[in-house]
DNA sequence: ATCCAAAAAGTTGTCAGACAAGCTGATAAG
DNA sequence: CTTATCAGCTTGTCTGACAACTTTTTGGAT
C-alpha cells in the first residue's frame, strides 16, 4: 500500500507576499538600512489586506530581514542582526547550489566523524550499529524499503551525536533534513536495483568502521568519500571530488 | 568620542508573545503535530487582541515551529519543516553551548581554510591581504581600533570566499555575525594591552601565509588553532584543544 | 443499534475601520 | 538662525465582520 500523504493547502496570502518581499530585499540588493515601502503602499502594490502585510512583515522579521521602528517605518536590518541561517533560500536550489550544499555538508561530516572517532563511547557505537542494522534490513527488504532513507539519516545524526558536541549535531540534523528527499533515489526499487544503496551503505561501513577503531583521520576521509559518492548519485558533480589538481600558484 | 548607539524601543507585543510560544513548544517538549490552542484562547491567555497572536504565530510559521491549516487549528511542526537554522536560542548561550558552537566553527572554518588554500586566486589574496593590513592598522593604532573587530570578521570571511563556495561563505560570515561582540575583548584597549590582539594577529598571519602558500593541511591545523586560542581567550576552554589523549578503545 | 447526511459549532484566513503611539518634515515665532 | 509646534504620515494594537475550512453534534433512515 502506498503510503497515504497529507492533502496540500494552498499557500495562504501572508507566505506568498512574505516570499515575494524577501526575495525582493535579496534581489533588489537593498543596503542595511533601506526603507522598505510603508504599509499601506504595499496593500497597494499587492491588493491584499493591511493584516496580510503585517503578517507577512512579521514573518520576515523573525527571520531576521527586517526591522521596523514605529511610526518610521520597515528597514532592511543589518545582517548581523540576522538570527538564523538557510540553505534553501525562496524556491528551489539550483545543481550548482546544491553542490555548495553538498560540499558544506562534506566539510562539517567530515569533521563530526573525525572528532566522533576520538570521542565515540559505547552507547554511540550502539547507535550506530543500530542504523547500520536498519539499512542493512532496507537493502535485503527485511525491515521494509521505506526506513532506508529514515535510517540512513540516523546513522548521519548519531556520527554528529558521537562527538558529543549538541550544536554539531543539531546542525548537522538540520542540513540532513532540508533535504531528506535526497536519500530517496538511493533507498527505492530503482535505487536497490541499480546497486545505489548497496553502494551508498559500502560507504556507511568504511565510516562505522573508522569510527570504530577510534581512527579520525579515516573517519574524517570516509565521510568526505561517501559525501562526494552521494553527490555523484545525485548528478552533483559541483566540486566535490574535483580538487585533486591543486594550482600551488604563489603571487 | 564614544560611538553613539541607536535608541532602545520596547518590544512589540507580537515578539513579546512570539518569544514565550517558542520557549513553550522547545521546553513543553511538544511532539511534531502536537496541538496548539486556539487563536481565541491564546487571546484570553495573554490578553492580547487577535492580530498580536496571529503576528506572533506568523513569526513561529517563519521559522518553521509551527504550521497552520485552516478550521484545524495550529499545530507543532515536524522538526524536517524547519527551514532555519539557528545558533542561539532564546537568551544568552551559557559557556558549555559558546564551547560547542565555537567548536562547530573550528570544524566549519578549518574546513574552509583547507579549501582556500587550494582554491584560492590572486584576487582572494589581495581581500585577505588587505584584512590583515586594516588588523595590522587597528594594532598600530594608525587606523583606528574600531575596526579591528571589522577587520577580524572580515579575515575570516575572506577565508570562507577563497573557497569559492558562497554556501560556505554564507555559513561562516552568520557564524562570525553571530558573536561579533565576542572580537571586542580581543580588539580594545585591554586586549591590545594584554596582547591579545597581537596574538590573535599572529595567528591570522599562520592562517593566511598556509593559505598563501597553498599548504591545505597547514591551514586547516593554524585555524584550528586559532579558534581553539580565540576561545581560550574568552574562557572558553570547553573542548577545544583538550582532545590530545586519545583513548583508542575498541569495543 | 448503526450509519449517513445535514446542521451547528468551532477554527483559521482575510478584510476593514478605528485609535494609540511614534516619527518626520514643514511652518511659525523669537 | 534656532527652537517649538503642528500637520501628516507611519507602525502597533484593538475590534468586528465575513469567508473558508474542519470537527462535532444532531436527526432521520434503515
Amino acid at each position: 500500500m502506498a503510503s497515504l500523504q497529507p492533502v496540500e493547502r494552498p499557500m495562504s496570502l501572508a507566505e506568498v507576499v512574505a516570499r515575494e518581499l524577501e526575495a525582493w530585499v535579496r534581489q533588489g540588493g537593498l543596503a542595511a538600512g533601506a526603507q522598505l515601502p510603508s504599509e499601506k503602499e504595499l496593500v497597494g502594490r499587492f491588493c491584499v489586506s493591511r493584516a496580510v502585510i503585517r503578517e507577512a512583515v512579521s514573518r520576515l522579521k523573525a527571520d531576521g530581514w527586517i526591522e521596523s521602528r514605529q511610526g518610521a517605518g520597515a528597514f532592511v536590518a543589518p545582517q548581523g542582526r540576522r538570527g538564523s541561517f538557510r540553505l534553501i533560500a525562496g524556491g528551489a536550489p539550483g545543481a550548482a547550489t546544491l553542490g555548495d550544499i553538498f560540499e558544506l555538508r562534506s566539510v562539517v561530516e567530515a569533521g563530526a566523524a573525525e572528532l566522533a572517532a576520538r570521542r565515540r563511547r559505547p552507547e554511540d557505537l550502539a547507535c550506530l550499529a543500530e542504523a547500520m542494522a536498519r539499512m542493512e534490513a532496507a537493502l535485503d527488504d527485511t525491515g521494509g524499503a521505506e526506513d532506508g532513507p529514515n535510517a540512513d539519516d540516523a546513522f548521519h545524526v548519531a556520527i554528529a551525536a558521537a562527538t558529543g558536541n549538541p550544536m554539531i549535531q543539531q546542525f548537522v540534523a538540520f542540513m540532513g533534513q532540508q533535504f531528506s528527499d535526497s536519500r530517496r533515489p538511493t533507498w527505492d526499487a530503482a535505487g536497490q536495483g541499480a546497486g545505489r544503496a548497496a553502494a551508498a551503505q559500502a560507504e556507511h561501513r568504511a565510516i562505522f568502521e573508522a569510527i570504530q577503531a577510534g581512527d579520525g583521520a579515516a573517519a574524517a576521509q570516509a565521510a568526505r568519500e561517501h559525501i562526494a559518492a552521494a553527490a555523484q548519485r545525485l548528478g552533483l558533480a559541483h566540486r566535490l571530488g574535483v580538487d585533486e589538481n591543486e594550482e600551488g600558484a604563489k603571487p
